[in-house]
DNA sequence: AAGAGTATGATAATCATTATCAATACGATT
DNA sequence: AATCGTATTGATAATGATTATCATACTCTT
């Protein structure tokens, strides 16, 4: 069994539902995505697709993201200020993200407690819950001691 | 002491510092802005300083909401997919917003508890602490009976 | 193999924001 | 109050990410 036999199987579930048809470039992104273990902008994702098949298009990197993540295996987070960034959804749980402004890293945690708060948030105003964006912005150790008193 | 005087004054002061000058577009806009008391839109922004002077052109709003901000009386808050939104800052504490996807009502809220266990993280992986970006999304109670069993 | 309908890729169009630039306004100094 | 060096302005073009268009190509069921 290949390489993201199961992602495949979910997506094919998925077009099927909805009239839609399994295509070759359909294929070829989701190959590139699920090989990028990262936050990754369309961008790249487009360049990396290239790689596996030159004669595919941007509109269509595009659209087959959305169509991840509409099916469940692609999830839109850390916005790469102007442009989107998506992260494997399937059998990878909700985290949140805690970036450096100076080099970019990332670190992806998940805090029992916070979540629970915020589901006390959305009890608290009667809302129901839909999704939430946590982001923590600040300066990783190494970039924080080149920036020493600033 | 006519409106917004505390801030104009905060404005002037951060100008001078930098070698900037007070100019009658920078106080229309200050202007427009301090009578908005929500999370506005360049575009709204510019709008409402067109009512105060009809010749402001858009890109002094652009510019100047900026400058706004990093004199600390603007701060971006609940961006609209693909437009920013600001708000006030000055003597307008930090807070988290709880959105809703059905009719935009947008409540603020500050969980010290949340507060408190984002900084924990801060601490657990050595990051200096910068800014943080809260935003719970989902229905509120009129437009989750609309949606009811969605 | 054929047909109906969806998908594709190239390209143009959008939308928010930024860059450019000649003309103008500030404000410190005289 | 007039002068002068700079900063600012508004109009407009440019940018960058994303979406819309559309003629052609592909899928999938029959
Ligand atoms: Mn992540
Ligand atoms: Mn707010
Ligand atoms: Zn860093
Ligand atoms: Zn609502």
């Amino acid at each position: 069994m290949g390489i993201g036999a199961e992602e495949r199987l979910i997506l094919e579930d998925y077009l099927r539902e909805r009239g839609q048809k399994m295509t070759r470039p359909r294929e070829t992104v989701l190959e590139a995505f699920l090989k990028l273990e990262r936050h990754v902008t369309a961008e790249e994702l487009f360049a990396a697709a290239q790689r596996l098949d030159p004669s595919i298009g941007q509109a269509t990197v595009f659209r087959t993201i959305k169509l991840l993540a509409d099916a469940g295996l692609a999830r839109e987070a850390c916005p790469d200020e102007g442009a989107r960034r998506y992260e494997h959804s399937y059998k990878h749980e909700h985290h949140d993200h805690l970036v450096c402004l100076g080099c970019g890293a990332i670190v992806e945690f998940k805090d029992p407690a916070i979540e629970r708060a915020q589901d006390a948030i959305y009890v608290k105003y009667g809302y129901r819950p839909s999704n939430h964006r946590l982001e923590l912005e600040g300066y990783c150790p190494v970039c924080a001691k080149k920036k020493v008193g600033v």
